[in-house]
DNA sequence: CGGCCACTTGATTTGAATCAAGCTTGGTGG
DNA sequence: CCACCAAGCTTGATTCAAATCAAGTGGCCG
């Protein structure tokens, strides 16, 4: 896991005013005083795909906002099994709960090459006491989580498995029509079925031409055919 | 729905400070001064066993603290289908979106006849800008109902039906080993399969002996028992 | 008393897990 | 450079779990 100081935050914010991605971040509505308050390093780090950010159970140090990747958020079993809860995307919060004083509740691990800032703790909870401007973003950010862990319930634990690779898809899909999947055996983990019936169902959807591979997982995508698998009606 | 005003609430917060449950709801660490912001009067109301509190993108006007009774949130797929995604037990919170603005995103209704204070949203609004006492517990209601939203995909979401029953068995058990189910149809719903296989694993349980009736839906729970079929040994 | 509703139980079909090969692909070392 | 190996993916055959279809039961209320 690499890391490169961002000097310029605690000195004044100035990188943080300046971010690239400034509006969809927890920062988002800090002014120049609220920057003042930070009396702690924020560090930018990258992970690789496949490496661990953070892992359940340990000590909740940071919040971390994505910059560019992405992350799944994995919960364990008592039987072994394993589920991915959640998706981050760049603009999302990882490790909210630690701004509550609690250790991580996931292992959030890369799913692409992803970059984030390292928020300490202590930062946020500093920030949270003295400026109300944050106090809306972490419930935005809360709200977010629960309503995308609701809709994961609902959606993709639900009904047959082309329904759910079908939902999945709308979800992950990008202006252009396209959308980026994964290993089968992290599909497995989001849609509740096993690795191998995860590549049946890819090749299903294939067959049935809802959606086409441009490239080694990543594919055109057939909304009005997704829709109608979606609602079962095809 | 019966309702009955608590007259001395916002004239001072008399009947707030002498709650039962106080240490359990939203209001736990407001003072008297906190409870003198309140301006708008904080209802008790009643709903039936089956009754439906709020609707699924009605107008958020309030938010809830559940003081007795059980609810069951519910969110409804495009195919039709319906999930439990969350049950509401006493000094729980419904309706949290209400407080960022926002229509409901389930629809709420009881299991139980229960008991709830309503309190109307600008109350949360206001006292959110002016105390920071309420944002740790909103914070931590957030938390929570995404704790359980995570524990409910992973636990009652995954593998086999008995497995995922017995985990709701855990769930729900009470101090003295017993626990109250619901409908067959409701518990489906829960576990995410159908009336009649969910007929079907009760009645496994019952034979294997990891539960007794001790009354209709309700029952007695072998605890050991209950966690070698939710790891799978047995 | 009759009818309705929730629940149970059985028979059958369908979907998914499991077990077991092959098949690509990319990397490694001879 | 090519042979070989490992990992991830695909595909097939079989078994198993759950959905579906279909009665039948029992309690409760009009």
């Amino acid at each position: 896991m690499k890391q490169g100081r961002i000097e310029e935050i605690w000195s004044g914010g100035a990188k943080c005013e300046a971010c690239g991605i400034r509006d969809l971040v927890l920062f988002a509505d800090l002014d120049q005083a609220d920057f003042s308050l930070i009396h702690l390093p924020i560090d930018e780090v990258e992970v690789a795909a496949g490496e661990v950010l953070y892992t359940c159970q340990s000590n909740g140090a940071y919040l971390y906002t994505v910059r560019t990747g992405l992350l799944k958020l994995v919960q364990y079993l008592p039987d072994g099994g394993q589920r991915i809860v959640r998706l981050l995307k760049p603009g999302a919060t990882a490790g909210l709960e630690a701004s509550l004083g609690q250790p991580y509740e996931h292992t959030a691990i890369a799913l692409q090459p992803t970059a984030l800032c390292r928020i300490p703790r202590q930062v946020v909870d500093r920030l949270s006491r003295e400026t109300p401007r944050l106090h809306d973003q972490l419930m935005q950010r809360w709200h977010d989580s629960l309503r995308q862990a609701d809709d994961w319930l609902t959606g993709l634990s639900t009904g047959k498995a082309p329904q759910r690779l079908a939902r999945l898809l709308i979800q992950l899909m990008r202006p252009d029509g396209t959308a980026t999947l994964f290993s089968r055996e992290d599909l497995g983990a989001m849609l509740g079925i096993t690795t191998e019936h995860a590549s049946r169902t890819v090749a299903e959807l294939k067959r049935q031409e809802a959606i086409f591979e441009l490239s080694p997982n990543h594919y055109l995508c057939a909304l009005d055919q997704l829709e109608c698998i979606d609602a079962a009606d095809c």
